[in-house]
DNA sequence: AATACGGGGAC
DNA sequence: GTCCCAGTATT
């Protein structure tokens, strides 16, 4: 048996079952390749259930409002996931009439959609003769070829994605794809990989040579830098002052509160003094929820204060309105915003 | 060729 | 803390 034969068999005992497996409709299988980008599968699940449900067809998702789809997604993060979603769900109901693509070459050109997705739809929905290549699959052909191109680097994606073209059973495109992934995720993990359960540990080169933790390379490069957000609640029985946050920054389009950015973390008493605060007139800290929340991002740390004001402002900033308290868990939030808004008015 | 983009889980 | 997750888009 080669290669590929060896880990389909793993596979069709091992494999976990997933609600998406169970399918060959494009559009629910694209659906769980966007969510799982990056998310584990765990992660992943109840969000799946969320969309298929709210969403049973492409048509009903073309319908959603932008808001709607970031509220149902809040939480998950990679928010950009969500936004091209809605855009693709909209041009596959009118460019193809609600059916969705099939094919590498037209998946391929979906927001949203890169080779990996492209593959994966392409072969799990038609059985089109395409190789999957994720984090799983990295780590699963470098570490049994014993190649040591950093995966991140262009020339070694170039390298993997020619490797598993090469290693693709184009008789079975799906199970082997599945497979492949599969067994990365279950047993070819990154910490402790069950090597001693492999069934093609004689043949692998990383457990030959002993670079099981040493294999897959890869090129870090990752900057990360600090930001500190001064969050401001202002209420009264009904109503708050909530923001809308633009795009070309962290959390686009999604719902936050009045936020003043420092360069350094700032006690309460000096963020008052700040010349954005004069929007405020004379405005005092009601309560500070003193402490510091770290919330950290892929590229980014961020040290965000909220501070309870007792006033609302005589001017508005753009993208500040008034929100009623009981509309709050509609709108879609940061994790953190979230978590904070909702043990204030506990909903 | 680099960098931005979330949040969570495993160790 | 560090690494990584069924990656993609943008610069």
């Amino acid at each position: 048996m080669d290669f590929s034969a060896q880990l389909i068999a793993w596979y069709q005992q091992h494999k976990r079952d997933l609600p998406w497996r169970n399918t060959t409709d494009a559009y629910i299988i694209w659906l769980s390749e966007i969510i799982l980008q990056q998310t584990r599968v765990e992660q992943g699940m109840p969000y799946f259930y969320r969309f298929a449900e709210r969403y049973p067809t492409v048509t009903d998702f073309a319908a959603a409002s932008e808001d709607e789809v970031l509220r149902l997604w809040q939480g998950l993060g990679y928010y950009s996931r969500g936004r091209n979603m809605l855009k693709t769900a909209q041009l596959v109901q009118e460019e193809y009439d609600g059916k969705f693509p099939t094919t590498y070459n037209e998946l391929i050109k979906l927001k949203g959609v890169g080779e990996y997705t492209a593959a994966a739809i392409s072969s799990f929905s038609a059985n089109e003769a395409r190789a999957v290549v994720d984090g799983n699959v990295y780590r699963v052909l470098s570490r049994y070829f014993g190649v040591d191109e950093p995966i991140n680097s262009p020339k070694g994606k170039k390298l993997f994605q020619q490797i598993a073209d090469d290693v693709l059973d184009k008789q079975r495109p799906a199970l082997h794809n599945q497979a492949m992934m599969e067994f990365g995720a279950m047993l070819c993990k990154p910490k402790n990989p069950a090597c001693g359960i492999c069934p093609v540990k004689l043949h692998c080169e990383a457990f030959k040579h002993n670079a099981i933790n040493s294999l897959p390379v890869k090129l870090k490069t990752i900057k990360i830098k600090k930001r500190f957000f001064n969050y401001l609640l202002i209420f009264d029985d009904k109503t708050v002052l909530m923001n809308k946050r633009g795009d070309g920054d962290i959390w686009a389009n999604m719902y936050d509160l009045p936020l003043v950015e420092t360069n350094a973390l700032l006690e309460p008493m000096d963020v008052l003094q700040l010349p954005e605060m004069t929007k405020f007139g004379k405005t005092n800290i009601l309560k500070d929820n003193s402490g510091v929340i770290k919330h950290v991002l892929t590229h980014q740390q961020l040290f965000i204060r909220f501070l309870i004001l007792d006033k609302f402002p005589e001017k508005l900033q753009d993208g500040w309105f008034y929100a009623n308290i009981d509309d709050l868990e509609k709108l879609a939030m940061p994790k953190c915003v979230f978590i904070f808004i909702k043990n204030i008015f506990n909903f």
